[in-house]
DNA sequence: GCGCCACTGTCAATGCCATTGACAGGTGCG
DNA sequence: CGCACCTGTCAATGGCATTGACAGTGGCGC
């Protein structure tokens, strides 16, 4: 029954899943490993560094997840390359929400994903992007997805409570727009109200409009 | 010396701020009013109902920091207004990191921004894109903006320590890449070290994109 | 002017949280 | 055999939000 990093690792994740309960604590890490709350520190120091362990897992994982989607070798659709990365990010990281959210802006310099980032550099250089460049929209990319992964991983941690009074709070403001004041907002709100929760659409939509707006500087890096 | 809704907001606003300390707790509060931090309770429910007041203080300040920028009356430069709006908002939040943080997630129906918002599909309608597609603009630029302004308040509320070993993991990883397994990542490493904590440059990058595949939409709305 | 009530501030207590220091059993190594 | 170390336990500390009991204070009708 001793514990060792990766026993306490697993129970850690487990507990960060949706089904896990929302929170990671010491004293529910300690139930779920049987054990007392504390000892996880002859292993941990800290719980920022819990955390950071945790973190370099699922970044880990994200990346494999990316990789079993993606060809091997070098490929040219840099579009679907970018596309698929930031969406195995967003979907590791939503599968832990409560760590996504204690993880926020903290960034483990995993080495196991430097070698994703030079292939994602290398597959917008090859389309014709200059290398600092590249690295810069590899940057953009990365940040934009990790921050609206943990938004909407921050929201989906509240209580049913919070959730709902948004919700209707919400419900209330778009159902009585008068139209004569607001003729478009009007005309959209049934769209806005759809749009509300769905923070997948939202994202998708992000990611879409700066996809085509890295096409726009690759035309722009091609005829110069 | 009796409380008001009014001082409590203010001193709270003051709490959040970068000098204000960094975290806004009911003792703290207390203290800056000189009374007990539970007579905050005479006043707001819990604290999420005072994080929610203040968050529409913010609000409003970022709208009337967005207009004093804009021109009053309806304006053709559709890239301009968005730009001017984002970096409002950012701008507005970031004063107070610390409500940053707290209000990630919850969004306030407030009634201030109903206009600003109108104002804004109007700008993108008239510059071309059906109202339904102005209306997932506004809604995807507006929910970028505050998921990147969130990560970065996140950040800058981190204590030193915590910050200078984030920044000196990166410095080591991006310091030791060998030049023949990354020639890519080696060649953008001083770029991606300067841009380590320039959130802001970082945000003005993935905004710029943005709007680059806005512009995109709008081409495509208008052959069609 | 008297009494009542609502409002506002105070105080002490509760329960959850991370973290620490003292302690104890065990294991391996000299 | 004995000693250090590793690992788990236990009790305590200090910060946090929140609650309930209590007290002063103002205004209002009578």
């Amino acid at each position: 029954m001793t514990l060792t990093r990766e026993s306490i690792l697993e129970a850690a994740l487990r507990l960060c899943s949706p089904e896990g309960g929302g929170q990671l604590t010491f004293s529910r890490l300690g139930k779920e490993l049987g054990a007392d709350p504390t000892a996880v520190y002859r292993h941990f120091r800290d719980k920022d560094e819990l955390v950071l362990a945790l973190t370099d897992l699922v970044i880990q994982e994200g990346i494999e997840l990316a990789r079993q989607t993606l060809p091997d070798g070098p490929s040219d659709d840099w579009r679907a390359w970018l596309a698929v990365t930031a969406h195995s990010v967003r979907t590791s990281h939503l599968a832990r929400p409560a760590l996504a959210v204690l993880a926020a802006a903290r960034t483990t310099a995993s080495p196991a994903e430097t070698h994703s980032v030079e292939q994602l550099i290398s597959v917008l250089h090859r389309a014709g992007l200059p290398v600092i460049e590249a690295a810069e929209c590899y940057r953009a990319l990365l940040d934009m997805t990790l921050a609206m992964t943990q938004y909407t991983a921050a929201f989906s941690i509240l209580d049913r409570q919070a959730q709902e009074q948004d919700e209707a709070a919400w419900a209330v403001k778009y159902g009585m727009l008068p139209e004569d004041e607001f003729p478009l907002l009007h005309r959209s709100a049934p769209r806005l109200t759809e749009l509300f929760r769905d923070d997948d659409t939202v994202f998708a939509l992000v990611l879409d409009t700066f996809l085509d707006g890295v096409a726009v500087r690759i035309g722009r890096a091609g005829e110069a």
